[in-house]
DNA sequence: ATGCATGAGGC
DNA sequence: CCTCATGCATA
C-alpha cells in the first residue's frame, strides 16, 4: 500500500573536483554541485558550526496527527515575498488586480532586493560551495560555474536573438498565448525583461536562458545560488529546473524572468563584484517523510481527479480511505495535480476549448488554458 | 527531473 | 481548505 521513504541525509564526501574544461555535461556538473550543496547542511563541513543537528530524522513511533513537526521554526524567510507576490500580476490576470494598484512598477530584481535585505533561505546552506569557489585564484562574485574555471568562452548575449535556431521549425504548437491578453503596445523597447512577456517571450528565453547557461557551465543549483548571493533571492535547483523546462505557472515565470535575466548578463560580464556573501543560518524545520504513493493508487488518484479534480473534504476523507492513505496525503496530492494543471507545460496537454479548467474561476476568467 | 511537502495568504 | 511559490528528497 504505502510506505515511507527513510531518508537520514547521508553524507557523502563531496568530491569537490569536476573540472571538464568547455565542454562539460550538463549532468556531471549538476550532479556534483548537487552532492555538495546536499552534503553540506548535514554536515556542517563549513564554518558556521550552527549546529542545529537534526530535523526530520523523525521519530518512527509518531503520533496520529502531526508526528512531525513538533516546533514551529518559522524561516524567517518569508517577509520579503509578500513584495514579489502582488508585484508580478500582469500575467495572468487571475485575481490579483487589486495588488496592481501600488508598486506597480518595481519589476526589476533591485527592487526586491531592498525588501529582501538579509534573508535566509529556510534550510539551503550554502557553505560547502563557498568553501570551495573562495580559493585565490577563483574570483568569488556569486557566479562561479560549478565546473570551476570551466568557462572560458562566451557568446555575447544581447536579449533576444538567438545563437542558434533550431533546425525544425516544428509548426510551432504554440498555442498558448491566451494568458496574456495584455499587450502593452508602449512606445518604448520591448526588452524583453519589462513589462510582461508572452508566452512565446518566455519559452524562448528559457530555451536560451538554459542554453547559456550550460554553455557557462553553470548548473541550475548554482544559478539559484548565485541569485542568492547576488540578489538576495536564493532559489534551489529545482526553480531553476522548473523555469527552463515551463513548468511553472505563468505568473511564477514572469517573476522569475527579470532575476534570471540579469544572472545572466552578469555572469556574461563575469562581472567583477567580489562579493563573499555569507549565508546565515538557516533554521530547520521538521518535514514529514515523503509518501511514496503506488502505482496503483495513484492511477486510483488519477481517475478520480479527471472526474471530480476538486473533491470535498468528506470525499477525500472516504477516498484517503478507501486508498488506504492519510487524508492529508490525498489532499495534498490533489492540490500539487491541479498546480500540475496550471503549469505553463500541463502534463497531458490541456484540452482545447476548456479553458476554465475547474469551472471555480470565480469572478475572473483569465484563467490561462494550459494548452499543449 | 519530479513527487510529495510546507507555508503564506486569501476567503 | 484552497491557491501558489518553492524546495527537499528521490528516482
Amino acid at each position: 500500500t504505502m510506505h515511507t521513504i527513510n531518508a537520514v541525509p547521508l553524507v557523502n564526501s563531496a568530491s569537490i573536483v569536476h573540472a571538464e574544461p568547455g565542454g562539460m555535461q550538463q549532468a556531471t556538473a549538476y550532479r556534483d554541485a548537487q552532492s555538495l550543496l546536499q552534503g553540506d547542511y548535514p554536515l556542517q563541513t563549513n564554518s558556521h558550526a550552527l549546529s542545529h543537528a537534526h530535523q526530520w530524522i523523525t521519530a518512527l513511533s509518531h503520533g496520529e496527527a502531526t508526528p512531525w513537526a513538533e516546533q514551529d521554526i518559522k524561516p524567517t524567510v518569508q517577509g520579503a515575498r509578500e513584495d514579489m507576490h502582488n508585484n508580478s500580476s500582469s500575467g495572468n490576470l487571475q485575481h490579483q488586480t487589486r495588488h496592481l494598484v501600488h508598486h506597480g512598477n518595481h519589476h526589476d530584481a533591485r527592487a526586491w532586493r531592498t525588501t529582501t535585505a538579509a534573508h535566509i533561505p529556510s534550510m539551503a546552506s550554502t557553505n560547502g560551495q563557498s568553501l570551495i569557489y573562495s580559493q585565490p585564484g577563483f574570483s568569488v562574485n556569486g557566479l562561479l560555474p560549478g565546473s570551476g574555471q570551466a568557462m572560458s568562452h562566451h557568446s555575447s548575449l544581447r536579449d533576444g536573438h538567438e545563437e542558434h535556431h533550431s533546425p525544425h521549425l516544428s509548426e510551432h504548437s504554440h498555442a498558448q498565448s491566451q494568458h496574456q491578453h495584455q499587450h502593452r503596445p508602449q512606445s518604448h523597447h520591448e526588452h524583453s525583461d519589462e513589462d510582461t512577456p508572452t508566452s512565446d517571450d518566455l519559452e524562448q528565453f528559457a530555451k536560451q536562458f538554459k542554453q547559456r547557461r550550460i554553455k557557462l557551465g553553470f548548473t541550475q543549483a548554482d544559478v539559484g545560488l548565485a541569485l542568492g548571493t547576488l540578489y538576495g533571492n536564493v532559489f534551489s535547483q529545482t526553480t531553476i529546473c522548473r523555469f527552463e523546462a515551463l513548468q511553472l505557472s505563468f505568473k511564477n515565470m514572469c517573476k522569475l524572468k527579470p532575476l534570471l535575466n540579469k544572472w545572466l548578463e552578469e555572469a556574461d560580464s563575469t562581472s567583477g563584484s567580489p562579493t563573499s556573501l555569507d549565508k546565515i543560518a538557516a533554521q530547520g524545520r521538521k518535514r514529514k517523510k515523503r509518501t511514496s504513493i503506488e502505482v496503483s493508487v495513484k492511477g486510483a488518484l488519477e481517475s478520480h481527479f479527471l472526474k471530480c479534480p476538486k473533491p470535498a473534504a468528506s470525499e477525500i476523507i472516504s477516498l484517503a480511505d478507501s486508498l488506504h492513505l492519510e487524508k492529508e496525503v490525498v489532499r495534498v496530492w490533489f492540490c500539487n495535480r491541479r498546480q500540475k494543471e496550471k503549469r505553463m507545460t500541463p502534463p497531458g496537454g490541456a484540452l482545447p476549448g476548456s479553458e476554465d479548467v475547474y469551472g471555480d474561476t470565480p469572478p475572473h476568467h483569465g484563467v490561462q488554458t494550459p494548452v499543449q
